[in-house]
DNA sequence: GCCAACGTTGGC
DNA sequence: GCCAACGTTGGC
């Protein structure tokens, strides 16, 4: 089983509407590396966390499990949507999704700031400069740090 | 295949 | 709102 972390920004999708959903089809993914870690990695079972983006606290808020590895995102082809993708086609669709579904919600969640403090998540993709991936991998090791250590400065 | 221009992400 | 960083696009 791995480990990942999947960003969303609160005022579009939060850690709240999934804890009401209780499972969504996360889409939009618009990164050729993201998808590739939906595409290849992900595997029902394997748990993420859920990370608020563009906002106040940017921070890590809860859990969520992959409960349906990946199919094609719908978005796509929905000229609606601002993740419609007119070069896509339904013969070779570009863009994948997942079904998550909630687990839990931190009762504090982990700013941005704290897992920066960590040393011992100085490999974080999240911290890497200039990361803009919205889905990465998360080793055993960084994910126990994060859960069950629980960051800190020292 | 190079690279400048442009668009997006996301912290601050 | 600013701006650094990075991905994509498209002319050549």
């Amino acid at each position: 089983m791995r480990y990942w972390l999947m960003k969303s920004e609160p005022a579009e999708y939060g850690i709240d509407d999934l804890e009401r959903d209780r499972t969504t089809s996360w889409e939009g993914v618009r990164n050729y590396q993201a998808r590739n870690f939906i595409r290849d990695g992900m595997k029902p079972g394997d748990l993420a966390c859920f990370y608020h983006s563009s906002c106040a606290v940017p921070a890590i808020m809860g859990v969520m499990e992959i409960a349906r590895a990946a199919y094609t995102d719908p978005a796509q082809f929905d000229k609606r949507s601002p993740y419609h993708d007119p070069a896509s086609t339904r013969d070779a669709p570009r863009w994948l999704a997942v079904e998550v579904k909630f687990v839990k919600k931190l009762a504090t969640p982990i700013p941005l700031e704290r897992l920066r403090a960590d040393r011992r998540l100085a490999s974080l993709a999240l911290l890497r400069r200039g990361n803009r991936l919205s889905v990465m991998p998360v080793s055993a090791a960084e994910w126990n740090v994060i859960f069950s250590a629980g960051p800190s400065a020292a």
